[in-house]
DNA sequence: CTTATAGTTTCCGAAGTATCGAACTGTAAG
DNA sequence: CTTACAGTTCGATACTTCGGAAACTATAAG
């Protein structure tokens, strides 16, 4: 009977996409993968690469990206100077099958 | 190249779905409309079958089902007293479409 | 060690959101 | 006409969010 923690979790994944801002960020993101994928190869992605003609300060950018992380959207790692993204695919699915239902 | 008004729309409905009350209203009659389609009848609802345990005055759900229908996600319609919900299943297949990609 | 790059943290203000109580509108029934 | 019901609108209040400025950390390069 959906229990209030699922629907709250549920909850915190459309809020992060609920920003126009963030949600390019973040289909920008899933674009990138689709192409790695085509190739073959992980789908990762620095962060500038991710900005794609959005105007906005890097605090902003890195607020953006932790709420998407912290929502379960997407993973990231360090490697040197730059943070790589990806899109994490259980999130996906938990948002598709609310939506199927 | 996902214009900016497609996104702002989705993000709009992406929004509608953030607050944990006003998902459960829209998973409640998510819920029902399967219910309905499985006895081959239309999907439709009124209100306070869709409040479903949830703790909420009247103006607050009003607001909430207001703004599920500006999004683009649900349907109404009065008939006498009440307020009949319908899911808008066009609103659905965007955002699916958008988390496939 | 110094400088440059990439991102983070802290703090803040302006704007927006969630919820409610009270008063209102529209519809149906007595 | 009066009452009851279902929902809406208005106004207020507490809370959250978005974005940036300034100061910070971590890594790499010279």
């Amino acid at each position: 009977m959906a229990g209030k923690s699922d629907v709250d979790a549920l909850a915190r994944m459309f809020k992060a996409l609920a920003n126009p801002n963030r949600l390019r960020l973040f289909m920008n993101l899933l674009e990138e993968s689709k192409l790695d994928l085509a190739k073959g190869r992980v789908h990762d992605c620095f962060l500038a690469k991710l900005l794609g003609g959005l105007d906005l300060g890097a605090p902003t950018v890195s607020h953006h990206v932790k709420e998407l992380s912290d929502a379960g959207l997407i993973h990231t790692q360090r490697e040197g100077k730059q943070l790589i993204c990806s899109v994490d695919p259980d999130g996906i699915a938990k948002l598709r099958a609310a939506l199927t239902h």
